[in-house]
DNA sequence: GAAGATGGTTTATCACGATAGACTCAAGAT
DNA sequence: ATCTTGAGTCTATCGTGATAAACCATCTTC
């Protein structure tokens, strides 16, 4: 398994933590029972299990990141753009815009990431 | 379920028909056979699980796409957008470039597609 | 009329992601 | 000494995507 590839639920409990990290173990147990309806056992069954595999870190019932959100979003966003576009970002602009309208404003936001990226 | 959501086995199943349609049904549990490792009822169980939910055709052994590749795509850079990025195209693209970089030309013409989505 | 092709269907297995029930164990509180 | 609460493990169930074995019907060809 890729390090940085996280299931949907794997991907919703995280950013849980993302979002309030550090938090306590019984804390996060908590609100994955209100935001998730998780019971306390799944909670630490996921908790374990991305442990074990490098992406969260539980020491003294404090939980911390060691994946952070970018890394995932980096992941995803490459993973997507391989998997269905060809690896062509131009073909997934194309597609994600489609008939949609932007505005001048929005254009302008996103002109301003791509020539950050130029060489 | 989704119309144009696709599984990664559907996917690639659904490419070599989008590749290749029309195209017939003997053929095409060669090309799975060839392509995927699939064998023949394989390749029927998936094409008929995509007639039943409208998105494959097969009639007297021809097979055709009733949702076009362009179809799924829209959905999939949506569905990455709105699960990973917040709905948030810019944070996308930030994501993607992320240290990578890019040329002149490859600026111009994603600003290109940018610039026919404005209002 | 037996022997292949062609074009399928029905039913099953297997892996694995999602979820949780039952249990343990240590540390305070009573 | 019991009771409770915090912290965590072990094992199991369930749904479902991925894949296939076995079977069937029709048509051609020898």
């Amino acid at each position: 398994m890729e390090k940085y590839k996280l299931f949907d639920a794997e991907y919703k409990f995280a950013s849980i933590i993302w979002d309030n990290e550090p938090i306590n173990s019984t804390e996060l147990v908590r609100r994955c029972a209100e935001k998730l309806g998780w019971k306390k056992s799944t909670t630490y069954t996921v908790l374990k299990k991305l442990c074990n595999r490098g992406i969260l870190q539980n020491q003294d019932a404090a939980v911390t990141s060691l994946i952070k959100r970018e890394d995932v979003q980096r992941y995803e966003s490459n993973a997507v753009v391989e998997k269905s576009f060809d690896g062509s970002l131009p073909k997934f602009l194309t597609a994600f815009l489609g008939e949609r309208k932007i505005t001048e404003q929005e254009a302008e936001e996103l002109k301003q990431i791509i020539e950050e990226s130029v060489k």
